[in-house]
DNA sequence: AGCACGCCGACT
DNA sequence: GTCGGCGTGCTC
């Protein structure tokens, strides 16, 4: 009865018996009988779980452990291509990795809605050979629009809207023959990218570095490439000929940004690149666009990607690039359903499927920067910036030697330079990295912070929304009048500065400027900000002021001054990437003044100018930089030379909670086998989100050991209510 | 995740 | 007496 077709490798014959793994979490895979004609490993499959009907992929042979009489069939094989091996390994290892059910990761790869059913045909319309029996003006119209872009077609709304008649119109048109009616399928592929076209003259060193990294992706074997430069110096242009080389090879790219507001921007130079745009995932993407993008990433529809780091997570048919736009980003780092490091995912994904990755950055990570030490990665630099504009420079001013009155920020110094940009016609950025009105709301009475009623942290006054905000969790309620502790009215003030509050000072400094803010949550999308960003850009501003987002790759070419209202923020506390996250924004604001031909000039307001890192940074010493904070890692044991992970446990209980911690921290034989260390257990970072206590373990081991598994050995001692959720966070990028 | 089962307070 | 709270357990 087996048939030659069923003896090919992978294939199940109807009624054997398969392993399922569905995006239910169940941590587990389940045996299924296998479906009518069989199925391949790897299938995307409905199959029934309890009363329900779930999608599922055919992981393997069942484990034959459940009662066969118990047994239930697949339901059906859906109509896409079966998930590849190396995607099922990239899930397993990823799995793994992060310490999640393998079910998570299979949501995570299966988040396009309707991906799994039979496409749905749409009718188009065209020009056809005939002419209509009886011409009027509404049929000539439509005809006219249909000769003007002769080589498209339309849907019917699109056509009668483009010719400004009403559907019947067009309909009309059919018997004859003049309009012809076609059925298409509804997920499209993308437009053909063209390699071919010529890119921008690339520099010497851009040209050098772009042939290193296009030699690797000619043997179509992994390799990493870390891609040093400063802003503006072309990282884009030498990546874009890498996935042009990529393309030449008939293979797929992948681009992923750490932010949706810089995908606008890049898909307009893939369209002067190549012609046409790539395809976007993100989470600003409509469900229709997603379940096109993720059928034709599969069927190789689709050349390029540029993306959110879920786009990882595609069935790339073929992936032969991954590139990691500003791998220094701490975005990258999140909790997306899973916990994971989209610049560690990408590494795996990359030498899994024998493909090429870049890792770009003007400033980057000292896991990266210590992985080119090592010769783990190639390191690549980009000395010379694009045009005549040079770094700009850097001078720190010290705010002990300015006697600022309270509540004002903006320095003299600061401010007389401003002046001079204003008369001059350019544009002042000064940056501050705190959203919102005033971080502390504080009642000159009784001393108490007001806070969040949810969560451990303080609410922030925005007063552009007239609101006090909880940063952790979205809480919002109305500025009270009067103090919520000792109810005495009046007597509420703001402590310290955001940027609206920043803003007003710089408003009344200078009544005559135009001040913008530029703080995400001022604007209602992506688009709104956008616009905001290049309407500032063409000059619409004279002082702009932002928050970290300022940082993130926006061009001002206006730009001339660059004011950094507290560069001693996150050099003090204990948190052990504090140095380096300050030194990559500072370098990242500073680099944004003096883009075109003026040389810009940036000041670091500072309460400790010794201090190295603020002297690194004006020195523009970064291999300084990061060889003394790598020597302060190595010698303290923490990553990159050593290996963390955090343990949060949160619940309603605050008792159960504690004793849970204190059980773990006392049980820790499997993590001391290792050589490993447990601290804590501690109030979380954020000590409670949403009524929910959080408490925090971290272990710290050598590099090398096998953490993960001493970890599971470790945390399957406890018996944990379901009450109590335990997260694993593997790599914690913040732990103070 | 759903959805059922199951054991304790305020309603017809 | 029953409706319904959500704690616990199961799904091949």
């Amino acid at each position: 009865m087996i048939e030659h077709s069923q003896n090919l490798p992978g294939h199940f014959p109807q009624g054997a018996t398969v392993g399922v793994l569905t995006t239910q979490p169940l941590d587990r895979i389940l045996d299924y009988r296998a479906p009518e004609g069989g199925c391949l490993q790897g299938a995307f499959v409905e199959v029934p779980l309890g009363p329900r009907k779930v999608a599922g992929v055919v992981w393997g042979p069942g484990q034959g452990d459940w009662d066969p009489a118990k047994l239930r069939a697949v339901g059906r094989v859906l109509d896409v291509a079966p998930m590849r091996d190396e995607m099922r390994e990239f899930l397993t290892r990823a799995a793994q990795y992060t310490m999640t059910p393998l079910s998570a990761m299979l949501r995570l790869a299966t988040r396009a809605p309707g991906f799994g059913e039979t496409p749905s045909m749409r009718k188009i319309y065209r020009p056809g050979p005939g002419t209509p029996d009886r011409m009027t003006p509404a049929r000539q119209k439509v005809l006219a629009v249909l000769e003007e872009f002769g080589g498209l077609s339309f849907t019917l709304s699109e056509l009668a809207e483009m010719a400004g008649v009403g559907p019947s119109v067009v309909k009309g048109l059919l018997p004859s023959g003049a309009v012809l009616e076609q059925d298409t399928p509804r997920d499209l592929p993308y437009p053909r990218l063209d390699p071919a076209l010529p890119g921008k003259p690339l520099t010497e060193d851009q040209a050098a570095a772009s042939a290193a990294i296009v030699a690797g992706i000619a043997q179509g074997r992994y390799g990493t490439t870390l891609l040093k430069g400063v802003t503006g110096s072309g990282k884009t242009e030498v990546y874009l000929e890498a996935v042009a080389e990529c393309l030449r090879q008939g293979r797929q790219a992948l681009v992923l940004l750490p932010e949706i507001a810089l995908t606008a921007e890049f898909l307009t130079r893939v369209q002067a690149r190549f012609g046409a745009p790539p395809a976007e995932w993100h989470s600003g993407v409509t469900s229709t666009e997603r379940r096109r993008c993720w059928k034709m990433v599969a069927e190789g529809g689709a050349q390029l990607v540029v993306g959110a780091r879920s786009a990882l997570f595609l069935p790339y048919r073929d992936l032969g690039l991954v590139v990691v736009d500003e791998e220094h980003d701490t975005s990258y780092k999140q909790e997306d359903g899973v916990l994971y490091n989209a610049r560690d995912m990408a590494v795996l994904r990359a030498s899994l499927n024998d493909a090429q990755v870049v890792l770009a950055s003007a400033t980057p990570s000292l896991e990266s920067w210590a992985n080119a030490q090592a010769g783990k990665y190639r390191r690549l630099e980009l000395k010379a910036r694009f045009g005549t504009a040079e770094l700009p420079d850097m001078r720190a001013i010290d705010m002990r030697d300015q006697s600022l009155p309270a509540q004002r920020w903006i320095s003299d110094t600061l401010q007389s330079e401003m002046s001079a940009r204003i008369e001059a016609g350019e544009q002042s950025l000064l940056f501050i990295n705190r959203r919102g009105y005033a971080p502390v709301t504080i009642c000159r009475a009784c001393g108490h912070q007001v806070g969040c009623d949810n969560c451990d942290a303080r609410m922030v006054e925005h007063r552009f929304l007239k609101r006090l905000v909880c940063h952790q969790c979205g809480d919002t309620r109305p500025v009270p009048e009067v103090c919520p502790a000792c109810e005495v009215e009046g007597r509420l003030a703001a402590v310290g500065p955001g940027v609206e509050r920043l803003a007003e000072e710089a408003a009344a400094l200078f009544p005559d400027a135009r001040v913008a803010t530029l703080s995400s949550d001022l604007y209602g999308s992506a688009r709104a900000l956008k616009a905001r960003i290049e309407a500032i850009a063409a000059g619409d501003a004279d002082i702009v002021i932002g928050t970290q987002m300022v940082a993130k790759g926006h061009n001002f070419p206006l730009l001339t001054l660059v004011g950094v209202i507290d560069a001693d923020l996150g050099l003090q506390g204990s948190d052990l990437r504090a140095a380096e996250r300050t030194f990559q924004l500072v370098r990242q604001v500073a680099g944004r003044a003096g883009r075109a031909q003026k040389r810009g000039v940036a000041y670091l307001q500072t309460y400790q100018p010794e201090h190295a890192v603020i002297r690194a940074i004006l020195a523009g010493d970064d291999e300084g930089f990061w060889a003394a904070e790598a020597e302060q890692r190595r010698a303290a044991g923490v990553p990159p030379y050593g290996r963390m992970a955090g343990i949060v446990l949160s619940a309603t209980d605050a008792r159960a909670l504690n004793d849970l911690g204190l059980q773990m921290a006392r049980n820790s034989e499997p993590l001391r086998q290792i050589g490993a260390q447990v601290f804590g257990p501690a109030p979380a970072p954020i000590a409670r989100i949403k009524a929910r206590h959080r408490m925090r373990l971290l272990v710290k081991a050598d590099k090398g050991v096998p953490l993960q598994p001493a970890l599971e050995r470790w945390l399957a001692q406890f018996r944990i209510p379901a009450t109590i959720r335990v997260q694993v966070d593997i790599d914690p990028q913040s732990f103070y």
